[in-house]
DNA sequence: AATGAATGAGGGTTCATTCAT
DNA sequence: TATGAATGAACCCTCATTCAT
């Protein structure tokens, strides 16, 4: 038996991944209200009693995203390990749930930058509140002392979170890095050592 | 007195110009011919005489970018100094025509990804080429002894060049670096150094 | 109380006889698919519901068309008449049926010819099956012994379609003709007895 | 040395024949003044230094076929034969003359009937008055005592000439008759003596 | 609540025609 | 006179959105 608000919940859902799906493969643009209502089994018109305009999908894929990945984040930043790891374990996260959600991350990495929105405004907030500050204050732990001033954190989260999502859009990182494995690494150790940092060979 | 090719070349800049103007604000599916022609200063049929379809567009821009790129990469790359200096030389330069081409560089930078017409491919790999190597060269001469592995530097030359692009699109990054000096320093910094790197105080 | 195969059949004639009546007047490349639309008081996407392109539009008269021909020129055929009396018939009928519906009939003879679809492939095979072969056996039974080789009967069955077809939209034969009484008058004597044959005065 | 008339009557020639080739092939409405321009080895602005539209070719190609055929027509009408042989030699002239200019022929029966410019109208006249008339002469020869009354005169020449042209555009016509010579015999065994006459053998 | 038939705005593209050279 | 670059009207077709069932 099903309320009347548990069908509403599974149509958003059914909704939202056939979204995801298709506009993951195709694009805003070249995504039409058909292939969505036919990868969700709606019908066209059943579509728009879930949401008021195509546009609307972006938002609500936008916002699903921030929330996803907000949530993850927030138990990580309150792990006790030392700075290092944090930073490491909040890329190790970020990177698992592009992974997991690929196609959500993709259509959030290529399509919300361009969509100008009242909603998406509300949102690109949540965002940068949510994700890029955890980032920010992250980074901001481990890099006192060192080549950058304060104000800088929140410009190098803006660069590591768009880093985390090249994963899930470029096809060059992927073919050259071959797993996220690696690509996990490489990112790491970037934003911890830079390229020129000698390894310290372990004898003493 | 103009030559039959003077002229098509000079409506050809028209156009290239003119998408790159309106396809930079809107992106490839919002713009329309009608609009870019009328920036372009020319009637809609005209824009037809020299493009066979809107498509052509976009790889115009693409093939257009890519070359700019490439041959002021060169220079650098010819040039004699210390690879670090190298580096921060090509970073330089990169983000300087970025910024010079900011308009062209955004449209690379968000429509090239998604097109998958056979004449992409071709500028693809030339993008792949000339840039991506180029940089790869300039990192491998970094990196040695130091956490990555050789094949990193692809990788690694990806990521910079994607944070490069980044300049171009990204509203948070503008918005929290404030200008392109100050975005240059911390990705200098960020590749040569890492966050945790400690400068020396020079009190030797 | 409409089923939904209903609707689809209804709308289906209504765009058919909307194409016959505007393409019979303007011909093919003259009719606008607005223009068709309106006549069927349909909107212009609408007939994009029921067809792919507007090139359909003319395989589906050609079809229609044939199929009408074909059941009644069976019947015909069917009749246990003299040779002579079935050849009369089955120009009578395809005169008939040709001035009952003058504009498909007018659109068929004008447009057809011209086409060159993969469709029309197979409407023109069933036209020669159906129609000219029909024509071409009732010649059979009345040319032996006289001036025409047995091969001749398909192209005299050519001859004699394309003339019953000259009535749809020939205004030259229209008007000298007259009404359609005489015309078939004409043709059935044209047929059996040529220009030069003598009048039996019935005298004996 | 030409003389300006002179280049004037070549060029109207070269867009006469290149128009004649072009539209026999695809039909008026597919044909392409910048197509016809280059067939014609001219500038596609040169078209429009002969004609005012391209309309206007259709009734140059008509006007020159009218012309054509009536010149020849006159002298078989001039000729001492029997009637029966007039008629034989009037069909063999006009078949000899389409066969002869099958690409202007095509183009005059395929899109001189559907056109409703006011020039047409008097080319028409022209085409009924030496063409058609010169034909009803030749019948009328030949048909006292028969079936047929004597306004029915016009009405076959109507069909006679129809006929001669169809071997211009019926694919049928030339696939099933093989030759123009089989298809001048039918002919003309069929105006003259019907289906149903029986050959006398000739024994006394 | 679910549906898909109906709709027309809007976009890409073609092409006859003009006109400056 | 010859040309072809320039132009925009006009057309086909798509697709987001509406609405009656």
């Amino acid at each position: 038996m099903s309320t009347k608000n548990e069908i509403t919940a599974k149509r958003r859902k059914q909704i939202f991944e056939a979204a995801v799906k298709v506009m993951a493969d195709k694009g805003f643009h070249d995504s039409t209200i058909k292939e969505i209502a036919r990868e969700a089994g709606l019908g066209k018109g059943t579509i728009y009693q879930y949401i008021r305009k195509k546009e609307d999908l972006v938002t609500l894929i936008a916002e699903e995203g921030v929330l996803l990945l907000s949530q993850k984040i927030e138990e990580v930043s309150a792990s006790a390990d030392f700075p290092e790891q944090k930073l490491q374990s909040i890329i190790d996260v970020m990177l698992r749930l592009i992974q997991e959600h690929a196609l959500l991350a993709k259509t959030m990495a290529v399509e919300i930058e361009r969509f100008k929105s009242e909603d998406i405004g509300r949102i690109k907030d949540l965002f940068s509140q949510n994700i890029l500050n955890a980032f920010a204050s992250r980074i901001e732990e481990v890099m006192p002392g060192g080549y950058f001033a304060e104000g800088d954190a929140l410009v190098l989260s803006d660069i590591l979170v768009a880093m985390c999502f090249l994963w899930a859009h470029s096809d060059y990182v992927k073919k050259h890095a071959g797993d996220i494995e690696s690509y996990k690494n490489i990112l790491s150790n970037l934003f911890l050592y830079g390229l020129t940092r000698k390894k310290e060979t372990g004898n003493g």
